[in-house]
DNA sequence: ATTAGGTTTAACCATTTAGTTAAACCAGAA
DNA sequence: TTCTGGTTTAACTAAATGGTTAAACCTAAT
């Protein structure tokens, strides 16, 4: 069993390759199969239904989006470095992967209660991200905000970018996609400039 | 013909509906139909195929979301003021449609083509909104900023709480919708304040 | 050489769905 | 009354698609 590539591992890529760019319902199994380099039966030999398969991209894709959550609040730095630290791993994440936020959330939206499962898996605890926000403010570092606030409002100007891409380069950049790309790579600054300006007492 | 609802409004309100939950690839005709109230050989005698009948729908939500744009700009009043404005009425907007930004962006990154079409037809003039800010730099209003920079972090702010509701209820505010509603009304102030703190000069 | 399991081929089934058609229905206008 | 056009009913077609099946194929391990 010398593979070049584990079928398993070719299917799942492919299907999240096909699955991203579609959606669950437009999403077609040939098309899978093609995109993975094998047939439709081979494709459910090994998963049975679309859903299975679906749900196994959906979670993978998913925990992603959480794991630089769990890696940012585990360090112990002030919290201006955790700000400017989380931002940038966060767009960092996003320039790599830039499908995620679109599929993940358009399927989440699809079905919402689904997120209580995927959250349940991830034992990511939220407590402590919100508890070093409150003493941030109580030690008067950042002015007072809610935690609920101030982390969606980070994730907005980290994520919206990469959602709304054909609008901005449409819109305001011309259609033009080397702008566009210039355009992400000032963003991490960018950012870490707005939040630390919008927030920070000093 | 005294119908209490034009029998095209009806489809066209029934359309949006549907194809906003669903999608272009979920939604289906008898739904529509059923939706509307009427059978589906009237819907297709209406609009012909399930494509124009989309495109009618896509069309008006477009439309609405640079409706706003065009209003703000138009204004005369400090920089500081059109901030606030822009960002009060944006919010609002989207409070009272709820499913516009989810369904746009979605069928955006499906077809981005699109955009070119819909902006030709939108006669907004972005130019004149880049000039203000860029004005506004100068007359140290507020700190320097690329005018794309900060006209996406506006609207990332505005827009993507409304996107990301079930994860935002989900995660942050365990999944209890009172609190999201409450989220939500918080926003206008929560995003005025972060928006004028992070820019302006004074 | 035999075996076993991953893989292919190709045909096939059942269901869903967009779209069509034809006949009947019904109300208001002429 | 007759005519017209929006509307319904119900049956239908054609295509797409998820999923199945059975037989053959190939290769590495025994």
């Amino acid at each position: 069993m010398t593979k070049e590539q584990n079928t398993e591992d070719k299917i799942v890529e492919a299907a999240k390759t096909v699955f991203v760019q579609k959606g669950m319902d437009g999403a077609r199994m040939q098309h899978i199969a093609d995109e993975a380099g094998i047939n439709k039966a081979l494709l459910h030999y090994y998963f049975r239904t679309k859903d299975k398969l679906f749900e196994k991209v959906f979670a993978i894709l998913f925990k992603d989006i959480f794991f630089i959550f769990e890696r940012a609040v585990s360090e112990e730095t002030s919290f201006e470095e955790f700000l400017e630290g989380f931002i940038r791993q966060y767009i960092k994440m996003f320039k790599a992967r830039p499908y995620i936020p679109q599929f993940v959330i358009h399927e989440l939206n699809r079905n919402p209660e689904r997120i209580v499962e995927q959250l349940q898996n991830s034992k990511f605890d939220k407590q402590r991200l919100f508890d070093l926000i409150d003493k941030a403010v109580e030690d008067k570092v950042i002015r007072p905000i809610q935690p609920v606030h101030l982390i969606t409002n980070i994730l907005s100007l980290c994520i919206f970018p990469f959602i709304a891409k054909p609008i901005i380069t449409g819109f305001a950049l011309d259609g033009n996609k080397t702008k566009y790309k210039q355009y992400i790579d000032e963003r991490p600054d960018e950012v870490v400039a707005f939040v630390k300006q919008a927030v920070l007492l000093k």
